[in-house]
DNA sequence: GCAAAATCTTGACAGTGTAAAAATGCCGCG
DNA sequence: CGCGGCATTTTTACACTGTCAAGATTTTGC
């Protein structure tokens, strides 16, 4: 047909926070990482539900095939912000444990399980999606390899405050229940508030925040009988 | 137009396991919980992401509308589905609670807890879609009841556990501690599991199974230091 | 330089949620 | 018995989505 008089590529408009505002027409030059920035502005404006190839191709500006090219489908998107979103969490969870490394292993292990929560609240949008395993390819060498990353970084954590070092390849049978009960916990509260299922915990009390209720939590209390 | 013939209402089929096998053309007479349980098998045949509108009005044997009409939308049906999740919770906890009424305060909040992964773990859609908030409408009565009897099965069972009788209004600080702890351990664990997040976990041991890796967890160790 | 590869756009198709209008059956009131 | 209103279901339509194929444009290798 070519009806219309070919101005497309005028009429692009630059991407925000460009490196060096250069306007370029066809070729991007760094698609691949505006797209999963835009992709993570959409899911924390918009949520999840709102976070479609179409609506990060239009927040990067670009058509709304283009992502297909870098990310393949759907999955590969999610899977790649996931990635991005696991790195983030990891230098959380180690950057936590070095800030609290002159102090008891004990507190190294909640200062771990306050970073955790604050990134769950910090990033809530790709918090769930990080850990929603649905729309995820877990074998992605980039994901599997950043998903791994976080995960010993929690487990050298848990084993450190039993005085151990973790074993490299399995942990004991005890390192692992005690590993499982800190994650368990640490996850559960962190979903459970991000889910709003805290909220009338919260409104119980005047002053209670979600920081000074994972305190309380995390404040292991003597065992009752047992 | 009127092109074809109207013979839509003979060729309705019908639907499976019908009351009294009647077939009906144009009045269903029972859709709305025939849809949910169509929905239900949906979910868990197909997953959250099979869990359509138009899915369920198939696996129903009506037409792709007929839903709005009882639910309103996609979040009045899901919210619906939820609640009677919520009510099988709750009872599902309750039974569990009456089981061991005879055991120890302790023995009775495990097999809560082990009563509350394995509802997740038998209706892993229906649990994931329950505690999923961006679709659900928490404010609707149906949900906002069932959701608060689960709630209060659960509170209850960790007063008990801490020999205590549950305060009617509002629970003590130290109460609700000990509820969070319980529900962020047993909630955190169900949705690590449910996620594929402790496959590795599982993996490492030969012959470990969730059950086992629950009751691992929710053996109490004596605090280490502290 | 220039062909080939990479990158991006356009166009199309099936599927989705949702809304409005039309069709159908039920129920009570005469 | 009839029939009018009402609940229920279908049909139709529209905007949006993911995905694919084909074309357009730029970069790159040689």
């Amino acid at each position: 047909m070519k009806t219309a008089a070919k101005v497309h590529p005028k009429t692009r408009k630059t991407v925000s926070g460009q490196k060096h505002a250069t306007i370029q027409s066809y070729h991007h030059g760094d698609l691949h990482d505006a797209l999963l920035k835009a992709a993570e502005t959409v899911l924390e404006r918009d949520g999840v539900q709102g976070l479609t190839l179409r609506a990060a191709a239009r927040e990067a500006g670009v058509s709304h095939a283009a992502p297909t090219h870098h990310f393949g489908d759907m999955t590969g998107l999610i899977s790649e912000l996931a990635a991005v979103g696991f790195r983030r969490f990891a230098a959380a969870l180690t950057n936590a444990a070095n800030a609290a490394a002159s102090q008891s292993a004990h507190a190294r292990l909640d200062a771990m399980g306050i970073a955790y929560v604050t990134f769950a609240r910090t990033y809530p949008g790709l918090f769930m999606l990080m850990f929603r395993s649905e729309r995820l390819d877990m074998e992605r060498p980039a994901l599997k390899g950043a998903a791994r990353a976080s995960s010993e970084a929690l487990a050298r954590a848990v084993a450190e405050h039993r005085g151990e070092t973790l074993a490299p390849q399995r942990p004991t049978a005890a390192q692992a229940a005690e590993m499982l009960r800190a994650w368990s916990m640490v996850h559960g509260f962190a979903v459970l508030l991000l889910d709003h299922r805290l909220d009338n915990f919260l409104a119980m009390w005047p002053g209670a925040t979600p920081d000074k209720l994972l305190s309380a939590m995390l404040r292991q209390p003597p065992p009752a009988d047992h």
